[in-house]
RNA sequence: GGCGGCAUAGCCAAGUGGUAAGGCACGGGUCUGCAAAACCCUCAUCCCCGGUUCGAAUCCGGGUGCCGCCUCCA
């Protein structure tokens, strides 16, 4: 099953194919490291990490970097807040981008290449765009013109007459054109500032992105991918001045994700309508995080709720259970097999399951196929989870029957770790807990008083490790229990 | 004003020409000492109007509503 991906600069899906056979590069735009990340950040990181993950599942060799914009506006005004330097703005926020991601599940890119260790690289670029034309200084800033890349607005389907005809742009007396962008951006005094031909300064946002990720993947990537939000200008101008300096397209396939909404409106800190990743996570499981982004196609904008959320808690539980129940039930089967081998009898020989393992491996085999159908098909997470769930049901089904063979729930677990792998919805790992012995000795009490049919006793042991948060279910396998979060 | 996207059951959400995935909630049932979990059954004709087609949620035209981009932004 060869892989689509939906690319911006076409509009169609097309048949993924790499410049170098098994190899993919891939940059997607970071963050601006000046604030927390919100749940709209988090779905972009999320999304392209998973579309990573499945690449490298593929077999693919992923060479993944993604960026720390660590000065710009934003941070310098943030600094003067706080009354902090640029460098420890930028250090807080990449260290608290750090954990959040890494509470989601999300992995660390191969390369987070940052702004300020890339000047020499962005000086260079720059100066060879003005070595051929395509970018004049002024008054110690340097713009780009805009007008000497035939190709703008390709990406975003805007003309430049329409650009002009918008309007919207700020006029600034300097530039020749009001769409000419910065490259490089005089100081203010007091701002943090580097030499450069054009007198102290620092780098216009875009190309900050061209530099490095030509520096770390080449002319040309193979996926640039971000918030739909840089499709312009951002990732436009990236495409002028990474094209204008190489004469080579800059990048193969464009990705975007759809926005996270939150009331119906877009994120933004002035509505005062933003939903940090920690907030949230205060109180939903990064799992159900998970869960709740990914059952919503990349491109298909989400509204945050309370109510939503909800319902992809529970949701997930379905998932959470299934894991569980399947290692309770291997479990038991290994004490079965101990106490097997020590009576020295064969009474848990697994292989009764009889004639309906070849079934069973059938719709495994099937499940995995269709799985990899969807996530084939530009990253359809939201199909890829139906066919989850199906696996669920299948998987309940098979676990109702009294002799399971042992192969055959191993070969279960494979397909749920493997899409794991992925997408990431597995419980994640609990710490371990201190008082597992005093909670056995107290099931194992309330299995005495059970046999007696006591079930006066039975039932005030569970309500009482009820209480202490462990739920205990009785089951043909014999007593399984958990702690609840 | 320009460009683009979306509208599918009570809720969330797939599906881009062949007769509506999946999840949550609801209702009925099975299993269970009771419960939990699980399983079974039930639950929509796809915003409106017109058109193309043997056939449309899916294509075209026109409405209505919502959202995004055009300025920093995932």
């Amino acid at each position: 099953m060869s892989i689509k991906i939906y690319n911006t600069l076409t509009r169609q899906k097309e048949p993924f194919e790499p410049l170098e056979d098994k190899k993919v590069k891939m940059y997607v735009c970071g963050p601006t490291v000046w604030s927390t990340i919100h749940i709209g950040n988090a779905r972009t990181f999320l999304f392209f990490d998973v579309v990573r993950r499945y690449l490298q599942a593929r077999g693919y060799e992923v060479r993944f970097v993604e960026n720390f914009t660590d000065v710009d506006d934003k941070l310098i005004r943030k600094a003067q807040q706080l009354n902090w330097t640029v460098p420890q703005v930028a250090e807080h926020y990449i260290e608290a981008f750090r954990q959040d991601t890494a509470a989601l599940g999300i992995r660390p890119a191969d390369i987070h290449p940052r702004v300020t260790e890339h000047i020499p690289d962005i000086i260079r670029f720059i100066e060879q765009l003005m070595e051929r034309g395509v970018a004049y200084a002024v008054d110690g800033n340097v713009y780009f013109r805009v007008s000497a890349f035939p190709n703008y607005g390709r990406l975003s389907r805007h003309s430049m007459d329409d650009l002009v005809a918008g309007a919207r742009v700020e006029v600034d007396e300097k530039k020749e054109n009001p769409l000419d962008f910065a490259l490089w951006k005089k100081a203010k005094p007091g701002e943090i500032a580097w030499d450069s031909p054009w007198g102290e300064g620092r780098p216009g946002w875009h190309i900050e992105c061209s530099a490095m990720a030509i520096r770390y993947l080449g002319e040309t990537l193979d996926i640039h991918a971000g918030g739909s939000d840089l499709r312009f200008p951002h990732h436009e101008n990236e495409i002028a001045q990474s094209e204008a300096l190489t004469g080579r397209p800059f990048a193969r396939y464009w990705m975007h994700t759809a926005h996270v909404t939150v009331e119906n409106e877009k994120m933004s800190k002035s509505l005062g309508n933003v939903l940090d990743v920690r907030d949230l996570l205060q109180r939903v499981r990064p799992e159900v995080v998970r869960f709740w982004m990914l059952s919503t196609h990349y491109r298909t904008p989400m509204q945050y709720s309370e109510a939503v959320l909800e319902q992809a808690a529970r949701g997930w539980e379905r998932i959470e259970t299934m894991w569980r129940n399947l290692e309770f039930r291997m479990s038991q089967m290994e004490n079965a097999e101990g106490v097997a081998k020590s009576g020295d009898r064969s009474a848990a020989d697994s292989s009764g399951a009889s004639g309906e393992q070849p079934r069973v491996w059938e719709t495994i085999q099937d499940l995995k196929a269709r799985f990899d159908r969807e996530m084939a098909d530009d990253f359809n997470t939201a199909d890829a989870l139906a066919v989850v769930f199906e696996a669920v049901k299948e998987l309940n089904r098979y676990l109702e029957q009294p002799d399971v063979s042992r192969p055959l729930l191993e070969e279960w677990k494979r397909l749920f770790t493997d899409w794991d792998d992925v997408l990431g919805l597995l419980p994640f790992a609990a710490p371990a807990a201190d008082d597992d012995e005093e909670i056995r000795a107290l099931i194992e009490e309330r299995e005495k008083a059970r046999a007696k049919k006591d079930w006066a006793t039975s039932d005030r042991i569970r309500e009482e490790l009820q209480k202490r948060g462990i739920v205990v279910q009785d089951t043909p396998q014999g007593v399984r229990w958990y702690r609840k979060k």
